[in-house]
DNA sequence: CGCTGTGTTGAATGCCGTCAACGTCGGTGG
DNA sequence: CCACCGACGTTGACGGCATTCAACACAGCG
């Protein structure tokens, strides 16, 4: 295989700051893959062997019950590390990940971890943040499903894609993730059925339009409103 | 002030392995404190100037949407660190820490954290595993508020205090901590009415003795029936 | 052209939150 | 020691929101 070339992290956060030299030792022990869109990059459960960096694409992180329920834990954008339970302690990967769309990953085995930690000054700062941030998310969501309703919840849902990967088209802003019904019920708690009936209203009323797989926010500021609870949608 | 004994810590994971001169170098910089139950111990939006370790009691951590809705986000037992926000990049505390019992806290300033990184060997990973390990329970808390009934979430809560701070009793197994309809509902994010309802229908099946700010477990292997929603309260 | 995955919509049920009233324990001050 | 007051807890009634059940529509694909 032919080296990789280090203008793919050179931009990168994570690596900022390093020589070429550098980033040509960290790229020696990396490989890059290519996965079809719906393809799984790796399995809950699965003994965690390597962490992952995407390249490009989107990836949706889904954690599965011992019933069965899922739950879309959150999409990982292109720069992003993740898979890394190497950094947590875990011996196996605690979630799924699987390609939104086609990506390109890269993927260290987990030796290159304590050897990236020292390499390179402020990684560890920065995966420390990384997590940080994800613990600071992930607890966020459990306060909107305490105290809010769906329709908040998926509105909220909404805003954050938006944010997250949004693209502008002459009609509004459209998510730029294959987002189902179905992903939105999983990603808020909630049912199909219901997250159907909401964007139906909301389209009524022109806060979105939808599409298969897709949405499209028309009205952002009315949104953020049904967000907070002080707008019906 | 006297200086803090090495005894304090030494037994603890974070810092094991060490040699009584290094035990002494950490506890230069720190200062111990009591907090009677119910003082706070740090505010959540309050700068983060220190970071903390219990020694001994319990403390509730608890985070507080714009609305006023509360949420008991974990308890923190002896010998845990807790209000890292310096690790996680936060320059300001996410969430309130409130002793739920008298307690005593060593703090030390944020600037002993890189410190601590470079002198104790492994307190980086330790720390790492902390904070990973509470993404996990976290993740946990949000698959459970999605796919389970409320009797379930709160079954499940009690279940995890006892295994946290049980005690045994003539009477069964005692949680360790003051623990008001309303904790577990902030907990399981319902309403102390619906908390009140289930620990009466428990207690009239057997399962559970309730009391003033008190729960004993009396029939465990029943609850874990009812947590997994294969017996109903 | 049928099949599968996705989306929509109606109707009915039920869980649990809300409102309300009352009961009880424990600490505090006289 | 006792009376009082506030915090905590219990229980009933009611209603609404969201799930559940069901049926149908539509698109994409082999």
């Amino acid at each position: 295989m032919a080296p990789l070339d280090k203008s793919l992290i050179a931009g990168l956060p994570a690596f900022a700051g390093l020589s070429d030299e550098e980033l040509d030792a960290i790229l020696a022990t990396a490989r890059s893959a290519r996965f079809a869109r719906d393809r799984s990059v790796f399995a809950q459960g699965e003994e965690a062997r390597h962490f992952h960096l995407l390249l490009s694409g989107h990836i949706r992180v889904v954690r599965t019950s011992p019933e069965g329920t899922q739950v879309v834990a959150r999409f990982i954008n292109a720069g992003e590390l993740f898979g890394i339970a190497v950094a947590m302690g875990l011996s196996s990967y605690p979630a799924s990940a699987i390609a939104a769309v086609d990506s390109v990953v890269l993927s260290w085995p987990n030796a290159a971890w304590s050897d990236l930690q020292q390499r390179v000054p402020g990684f560890s700062a920065a995966t420390y943040r990384t997590i940080g941030t994800r613990l600071q998310e992930t607890q966020a969501t459990v306060m909107e499903m305490a105290s809010e309703q769906v329709e908040q919840r998926v509105a909220r849902a909404v805003l954050r894609l938006v944010q997250q990967s949004g693209r502008k088209t002459p009609d509004g802003i459209e998510i730029g993730v294959p987002l189902s019904r179905q992903d939105l019920a999983e990603m808020t708690g909630t049912t199909l059925h219901t997250v159907s009936r909401l964007l139906s209203r909301w389209q009524a009323n022109g806060l979105v339009v939808g599409g298969r797989r897709k949405v499209t926010v028309t009205d952002p500021h009315g949104l953020v409103l049904v967000a907070e609870g002080r707008r019906d949608g």
